[in-house]
DNA sequence: ATGAAAGCGCTAACAA
DNA sequence: TTGTTAGCGCTTTCAT
């Protein structure tokens, strides 16, 4: 079933009638080759359709062409900084793979053994996207998008999570919302702190009182954001708005919202965080806060690229965010 | 600048006091190993962080529980792909390695290169997405998503694309457009053929002609859509609506019509195909045709690893598309 | 200009 | 139970 197994540079060798060695230096345009050979060689290497295994190179080169990233699982998220990094490899004349785990949030520490298990031998640089053990000692350069710390050991790429969170809760409080729920994100992730953060500087700054019973955890996650939300909208004295630290939590919120009998945004509104494509999709479509996600994976790959090259640069990079309407938010109808 | 070189087995080893070999028995599970020396290698193996090379593993064992997807770019029609697999791969134990060249439309026979260079070593099977030069002779199992040649040979799963093309046109139809232009999508792709042929049939069945002036290729990505947009809508006999193989091209359609100067959809309607997240996103919100990109690539998961454990399955999956209705299409304005 | 041989980090027989 | 010995497919000195 299993039919012809690979063909391998011996394969290629032994038709050309020279060796692995001189095969591998027409594979790799090494000088020291007479043109004859070189043209029979690639001859063979045409007609048999050879390319050279990236396992077996790999080991022995160490340096591939290839760049990493690493996610713990492919979400909107994290598809979003793939095809803005895909977009910026083009130019770059590297590979890109990009490695995930089964999914189910992987495990604790994913990023260090993803790592291991790539760097030393299958990639030149890896970008991690949202870490939460971060450690500067790896084999390979390595760039982190959102991560755990902020801005500290690892060269970084992330947006201003901050001011997008302050201009969510802005938006609220000039729509006339009084209550406003926060429902936060992963707590093992700078940008979940720094949301809370700003949610919290908004409403202080509009001298409005925080009530602790309408902060909760939803771990970025819907499965993990569904059973807080039941909780917050299924109080007596409910919400009347409730921020969603990112826009896949946002969604659950409006879907248990809808659950529970109420209308968005009539009964609630809702405002999520990222932008991610699926936000204007959900219905109705949602009011959120705008991470420049392509931008922010192109802006890794270069920044990993130069790092890769030696080039020295601005080691965190720090995009803007803005709010984006549409229709999860309209004024309490009180 | 590198700092600490990847910890490897030679190094648990030697702290453990034991040979490499006692060492892959152990971070292998393999039987043999006394309990005491288990646990003191676990141990070490904990403390230095080791992780096994996935490159150096796989050239050994050509086991490796990794499922490779191969495209020629991340774009949102393989990133939707890979959202399926991903929530697919969960349960199975294996992990997902997605590879891409540098985008720019990847020269022709990449799925060929990709697949060898990954094959026999570095991955169990494969799900390679539109593939035009379609090998059955490859090391690993391997899956297609919306192939050039339909379904023969390789496994395949795709959508209906016949159905969901005379869809599209019966809509237009339906509205009142008599005029109506047809970009196409990648002549290589079977996909691209049935969703003309559906066109047609659909103008046949109303009776209605097709003006061959109108018919034009896109090839499915906005660059390539760009000139044969402006010639359609150029023309001083126009259509008043325009079916675009897929989402892609459809927006940019968008886009050189509001460039001439049109309104979509008062000046000309347009729907498109593949139903990708971007498609609402656009202004106006494009109507199109729902292709289950997501579920597609679970099934593309599950199918690859049945074919991996030797279970015989249907060859071919077809899954149905519908029409999703938004806002750039309305009755011609005569 | 070419090939022989060593070895990348690991696994799998086989011996001890 | 453990270690020794071969390679996996490739690149890279170093002879020839």
């Amino acid at each position: 079933m299993d039919s012809t197994p690979r063909v391998k540079m011996e394969d290629v060798a032994r038709t050309a009638g020279v060796s692995v060695a001189t095969v591998s230096k027409v594979v790799n345009g090494r000088y020291g080759v007479a043109q004859a050979t070189l043209t029979r060689v690639q001859e063979v290497i045409d007609e048999l359709g050879y390319e050279a295994s990236l396992g077996a190179r790999s080991l022995r080169s160490h340096r591939t062409n290839v760049l990493g990233i690493l996610v713990a699982e492919f979400e909107p998220f994290s598809t979003e900084l793939l095809k803005g990094a895909s977009s910026a490899v083009g130019s770059t004349g590297y590979e890109l793979l990009a490695y995930s785990g089964g999914g189910r949030g992987a495990d604790v520490g994913w990023e260090r053994r993803y790592l291991s298990r790539l760097s030393g031998t299958l990639i030149d640089g890896a970008i991690i996207v949202t870490p939460t053990v971060v450690e500067a000692n790896t084999g390979v350069p390595v760039v982190a998008v959102d991560p755990h710390t902020g801005p500290t050991g690892l060269p970084t790429v992330d947006s201003d999570n901050f001011a997008g969170a302050v201009l969510a809760t802005e938006h609220l409080i000039g729509l006339g919302h009084r209550r406003i729920g926060f429902l936060g994100g992963r707590l093992d992730l700078e940008s979940a702190r720094l949301r809370e953060d700003g949610f919290r500087k908004a409403m202080d700054t509009a001298g409005l009182p925080v009530d602790e019973a309408l902060v909760a955890v939803g771990g970025y996650r819907p499965e993990t954001a569904d059973g807080p939300a039941r909780v917050l909208l299924g109080r007596a004295d409910r919400p009347t708005a409730v921020f969603a630290a990112n826009d896949l939590s946002a969604i659950q919120v409006m879907a248990v919202a809808v659950e529970l009998g109420m209308t968005v945004p009539d009964d609630l509104s809702v405002i999520g965080f990222d932008n991610v494509p699926e936000s204007a999709l959900a219905s109705p479509p949602l009011t959120t806060i705008n991470q420049p996600l392509q931008e922010m994976g192109a802006e890794a790959l270069r920044l990993l690229v130069d790092l890769i090259d030696g080039k020295e640069r601005s080691t965190h990079l720090r995009l803007p965010t803005e709010l984006v309407l549409r229709a999860s938010c309209a004024p309490p109808r009180h």
